[in-house]
DNA sequence: GAGAATTTTAAATTGCTGTTAAATTAAAAA
DNA sequence: TTTTTAATTTAACAGCAATTTAAAATTCTC
């Protein structure tokens, strides 16, 4: 498998996410071979699109053939390292903090998450699908002893920005901040700022373009 | 305020909310008029594309001055609808709908969330800030009477396709969906598949970049 | 009037699409 | 069963479109 030596644009990468999950729809309804012209139809892309962000990474399809499903998804897997497992904690232990601890999903793609924490007495000591809630004051030390890689932020905009401080003083290699409000890191902390407002603001937009006569 | 006749790219579009967020962290900083270059260094934008982006509805800045920053916000908050009300239910009580539910920031923009709806016969009746939650099986219905705008579809992928159906039979303009899994609408309908799990994707994927040695 | 900062225009870059040649499969014929 | 032919489909490439950055011209502030 030959790997070119160009740099991958993030556009691709931000594609390859798309890939994965509707190669594992595929895989599901036992279809494991497919076309870059029928993946294109299914995904609403075109195949060209398909076949050069796939040639980013190597020839994954055949001439006469396409590409095999399973194959073609364990690749993209690979690439976006899901190959590996990686120790989390949470920040926030909230609605949306239990939303991602209950999200069968992660685990299954190898999140293994090690411990929640929150300010709430009321919520401290509880546990979620068997993850303890900690002291929020403790979480410095937690991550530092237990090696956590990744910080999942969901605590208000108010505190995101302290909560990752402390990430990152304690050697957090990312975070995943969910705080309507961009946290900022050392460049060599890898970090997605989500803003799921962001995606409501765009939908409305949306709804009234022709009414905006631009 | 003389508008442009060419078409916004999605590019930009994508943006807006971006730069929303920001000026109304300045407003609330005090800070009442900024430079794109000023801007540029708080968002990690160059300030040649800030510019460029707010042209194409019009010259908001002033020469010599830079940009009002109130003005501004507001400006891009009418471009992106955020100057009407909206009528909204969420599909889904559990954890994600609750966070959603309890998420000031939404009420102030506008979202007026009129009801929540689930299959669980222990959530129905409940109501959380005020909002009740009630069958699923009334969610059609209900829409269709009350004047349903947006639909927020936070229920397990399995059921996404099917509820966002009745949301299209029902008159629903737009669709917010949080569930793992695309769904598909008419093109008159406006629809944002939101696939949380794709950023955490990208970030290991930006984890381990270097050792992919492409 | 000098300086600052936008607007407008141009250049450069990036990303996407369509096409062609090569490879492979599948089908038909021997 | 083997050979031949036709149909698929990718990989690679080239051209085009869109986006971003840079530069020049203009306007406004102080």
């Amino acid at each position: 498998m030959q790997r070119n030596s160009i740099k991958v644009s993030m556009a691709v990468v931000r594609r390859l996410p798309k890939y994965y999950r509707y190669l594992g729809e595929l895989i599901q309804n036992d279809i494991l071979r497919i076309s870059s012209k029928e993946l294109g139809k299914i995904m609403g892309l075109t195949a060209s699109q398909i076949r050069q962000d796939l040639n980013c990474f190597g020839g994954f399809g055949q001439q006469g053939y396409g590409y095999n499903v399973v194959e073609l998804q364990k690749e993209i897997g690979n690439i976006l390292g899901l190959n590996k497992t990686y120790n989390c904690v949470i920040v926030g232990a909230g609605n949306l903090g239990q939303a991602i601890t209950n999200y069968e999903g992660f685990r299954r793609e190898g999140f293994i998450l090690k411990a929640m924490f929150d300010v709430n007495p009321r919520l401290i000591g509880n546990t979620i699908r068997d993850i303890k809630i900690h002291d929020i004051m403790e979480l410095g030390e937690y991550v530092k002893e237990n090696q956590i890689e990744i910080g999942i932020i969901c605590v208000p905009k108010e505190f995101s920005q302290k909560v990752a401080d402390t990430l990152v003083e304690n050697n957090i290699k990312a975070i995943w901040n969910f705080a309507p409000a961009d946290v900022n890191v050392p460049e060599s902390i890898v970090i997605e700022n989500v803003a799921i407002s962001e995606s409501l603001y765009t939908l409305t937009y949306l709804m009234n373009e022709d009414s905006l006569n631009l």
